[in-house]
DNA sequence: ATAAAACCTCAACCTGAGTTGAGGTAAAGC
DNA sequence: GCTTTACCTCAACTCAGGTTGAGGTTTTAT
């Protein structure tokens, strides 16, 4: 087990993140400190490899909620593998196929729904493009025929 | 010029968003109404487009202000043609092509370098991807050689 | 005529991902 | 020993993109 001896100064330089983004990652269970006899928080080196992934994760869109519960996978008896870190990395490797494919979609329907003026939630390509990904919680109402064939 | 005899609570519904949702929308200066006798607001059916328009570009990851820069280049002295929208929708469409190659390299990287642990800001392809488009502003610090190449 | 539904304004609140500042303590340099 | 730098906690603030609620008015339906 390597020594907990890094300072926040140090970590944070290293890592080119504010001092104040360690505390909060901290406080939302993201990563560990120990501290020293005066109170000062004392890290792993592994912190280290921890805030990378962290800011790679976020760097392709995974929010801190989810990548604590992927951090979560990791074991705690040891510190974690190659084979660890990339079995993490392969479901935001999903997920990020995913979002590239939509955003292909939308893309593609972008300039000839805006253009067109079909742009109705309930036809419109652009806004049923099979989403399973749809950021859209709850999804456009169904209105009446009447209403929904009204002229624009 | 249509007549503006739209409630909020009609453009909402067929809209598929929140009331408060409009009052926002307005307030920011992305659509406007006029106001009946009662002081309640009343759309023009142009007002249905341009939320729509709003609701594709959010779905593309345009921000409001974007969307209002945007809108600004729209004629204000008559109903946008279909050309106009277009032109708009151009950009956003250049913007995204420019996202989705982003991403592309992300996800090429992303399990690579996690596994392999080279994460350095410095080095690591993943945190310097040629990102014109990087969303860190400030971009990583640039240590000493010494740190840099301290063993994780 | 009256009740219900729709609307108004304004202020406060929400989430995510932190940042900023006040007031105080610890460690390092000279 | 003293000064500077680094660190501590806690609360409040930021921004985007809205939502929620209170207290009051208008419109619509019966």
């Amino acid at each position: 087990m390597a020594e907990a001896n890094w300072s926040v100064g140090k970590v944070a330089k290293r890592c080119g993140i504010n001092i104040s983004a360690l505390h909060f990652y901290e406080q939302q269970g993201l990563i560990q400190s120990s501290r020293n006899a005066g109170n000062q928080r004392r890290y792993k080196p592994e912190v280290l490899r921890r805030i990378s992934v962290i800011k790679a994760a976020q760097k392709v869109g995974v929010s801190l909620d989810e990548i604590k519960i992927a951090f979560e996978s990791l074991p705690n008896n040891r510190t974690p593998t190659v084979e660890d870190w990339q079995q993490l990395s392969k479901n935001w490797q999903r997920m990020l196929d995913g979002r590239i494919a939509y955003l292909q979609t939308l893309r593609n329907n972008l300039s000839g729904c805006i253009g067109c003026g079909c742009l109705s939630m309930t036809s419109c390509p652009l806004y049923n493009p099979d989403d399973q990904l749809a950021e859209l919680g709850s999804g456009p109402v169904l209105l009446d025929q009447a209403e929904e064939t009204a002229r624009l």
